[in-house]
DNA sequence: ATGCGTTGACCGGTATG
DNA sequence: CATACCGGTCAACGCAT
């Protein structure tokens, strides 16, 4: 920042020979009165200074948070939309998997335990999400905090699946399970089983781990 | 001490002969 | 029907905090 100096030591140029001592104290104490008021100037100009600062800051301040608000109403949105869409695609898929699927054709995935056509009943069946996620995004963070309690290599893949649970709340049903695809090894395959019954944490906060 | 990840064992449903 | 196979879960163990 542009400062200005103030050169405290003045030079009066006086030919003192002629003057008397209580002209020479006079002009002494004259001196320290100007000195002492260049000093009073100097701190005035730092505290305009500090207070232009301050409130630069305070608008700085102002413009984050009028930004902060704008991000965190966009994220709302589109936390909405990814929800909507999750919504949309586990309808789809649960439709889907029941025809095109030889081995899900005859069996569904229900909870913990797979149980055969009679058992089936529609309404009890827990929703399906089924995403895809690449490297880097947000696989583990979608917000909810999940125990890894499984580790399996399924055929025709060569990457293993792990199996998730939420942890937040401890009657929360809600499973996850994780996969690298294996036609593209950078891309996760995501399958949620159930809903939460529980407020989500932390919206894109990290969780435990990747969960 | 507690919580978490790893991993082999186990269980139950399905496919196959 | 017997059995092999497969996906999902359990639980012991070790590690990190």
């Amino acid at each position: 920042m542009g400062s200005a100096n103030y050169d405290s030591s003045i030079n009066l140029n006086l030919s003192i020979g002629s003057l008397q001592g209580s002209d020479i104290l006079r002009i002494k104490q004259l001196h320290d009165a100007t000195q002492q008021s260049f000093h009073d100037a100097a701190k005035l100009q730092k505290a305009d200074r500090s207070t232009e600062e301050m409130r630069l800051a305070v608008e700085e301040n102002g413009r984050l948070k009028r930004m902060l608000a704008i991000i965190r109403e966009r994220h709302c949105a589109l936390r909405a939309q990814v929800l909507r869409l999750m919504r949309s695609s586990a309808a789809s898929s649960s439709t889907s998997m029941r025809t095109s699927n030889r081995k899900i054709g005859k069996q569904e995935i229900n909870g913990s335990r797979r149980v055969s056509n009679r058992q089936v009943v529609e309404d009890s069946r827990p929703r399906i999400v089924k995403i895809y996620v690449r490297d880097g995004d947000l696989v583990m963070r979608d917000g909810y905090y999940w125990r890894k309690y499984g580790q399996k290599v399924i055929r025709d893949n060569p990457y293993p699946r792990a199996y998730f649970r939420c942890s937040f709340a401890p009657l929360c049903p809600v499973k996850k399970k994780v996969q690298r695809s294996a036609e593209d090894k950078s891309v996760h395959v995501v399958i949620y089983e159930g809903e939460h019954n529980h407020v989500q944490p932390s919206p894109g906060k990290p969780l435990n781990y990747m969960t």
